[in-house]
DNA sequence: TCACGCCGCGAGCGATTGCTCGCTTTCAAC
DNA sequence: GTTGAAAGCGAGCAATCGCTCGCGGCGTGA
């Protein structure tokens, strides 16, 4: 950030900015995100947009953290509730925070996973990944009978993988051969299969 | 292709405007992949370039186009081969021509997973799995002993999309801790002890 | 109320890019 | 050898885009 708003009005005029970029991502995609546009947009001019944002790269910047920041809440979250319970329900109300917050705004997600050029939204979502891969690995290590794998560190690593491919994909192919109930379903006999196998 | 190109010259031109376009995408990255840019480095002006392709995507497509078809051809080629096989080899060959064929350009994978925008990739990778996915559906289906989840074309789905997620992202980031016979391992495990669950 | 600093404006610069067009060179059929 | 088509060239056009800068309006402390 350039500098920082002081005032009421530039504060939300930021936020005007952060929104409009959003908007002009989901409604005309990556291409469309010009600095201008995202101005016009946000009903600014380019030069107001500039006292703030060094550059067009920290208004997309702002909007990714944001959209991961969010997903991961909800799922590090719903996480940390079960970290206690024990199994199979565990694992599926993981999934389930999963697929809602993936749900929760699927147009972005799409534009995020599918059309930026993803270097700084690869980072924040391994964050992500890394953020659940270790509440997991802790969790199989300290519980031994849940898993017949002897590493937990790569168990965590191909389930987090997994499932979160999986939740992915679902959300943004919509496959008409599975729901969304049968999608849980599966999801608990890959990783209850993989950790018991 | 706006003309079909008649004599020798203009067919080798052709080829090296591709390979001169798979060269940057690797050396620069696709921000670098501009007309002239691709044209330069195949020591060939801008007009010879437009006579043969209608714009800069076409350019691009070929390049993902023809990186897909032979990831594709090599897999496809594996299971072909061991469809008559039966139980935890076959897995492991197949996952291992996948993981080769992705090791085999992991610079083009890098750019073309994440850095592309990806539209035109997307189709392509999908007709990849949709292929293997027909594949594995059918032999679920005709051999039931080796499956117990009900739905064969579910079961392919959550399979071919675990496997190409482990093995994408083992490529791509070469995590320190799992090695590439460990990898081939945890897939073994992943997807017998799913269809046997 | 005055004055200073925060705020906001928007025309437009400088650079880049995708692509064209008029021209020359090379090839192949007769 | 002649000729017409195919191939190839490269300067540069038109448009876009990221970003700046000089100027005016507004809020706030005294």
């Amino acid at each position: 950030m350039r500098k920082t708003p002081r005032q009421a009005r530039s504060r939300e005029m930021v936020e005007r900015i952060v929104t409009a970029g959003r908007a002009v991502l989901i409604a005309d995609g990556y291409d469309a995100f010009s600095t201008n546009r995202v101005a016009t947009v946000a009903g600014v001019s380019p030069g107001s947009l500039y006292q703030y944002f060094p550059d067009k790269a920290a208004i997309l910047d702002v909007v990714i953290d944001r959209y991961w920041e969010e997903v991961a809440e909800r799922v590090a979250a719903s996480l940390a509730d079960r970290i206690g319970e024990f199994g199979p329900a565990m694992v599926r109300d993981t999934a389930d925070a999963l697929l809602t917050a993936l749900e929760a705004d699927r147009e972005l997600l799409r534009v995020v996973a599918e059309e930026l050029p993803v270097q700084r939204s690869r980072e924040r979502r391994a964050a992500l990944e890394r953020r659940v891969r270790e509440l997991v690995a802790t969790y199989l290590a300290a519980r031994p009978a849940t898993s017949h794998r002897p590493q937990a560190g790569v168990a965590a690593w191909v389930v987090v993988l997994a499932v979160e491919g999986l939740a992915m994909r679902w959300v943004l192919d919509q496959p008409a051969f599975v729901s969304r109930e049968e999608l849980l379903d599966e999801m608990l006999a890959l990783v209850g299969g993989y950790l018991l196998a």
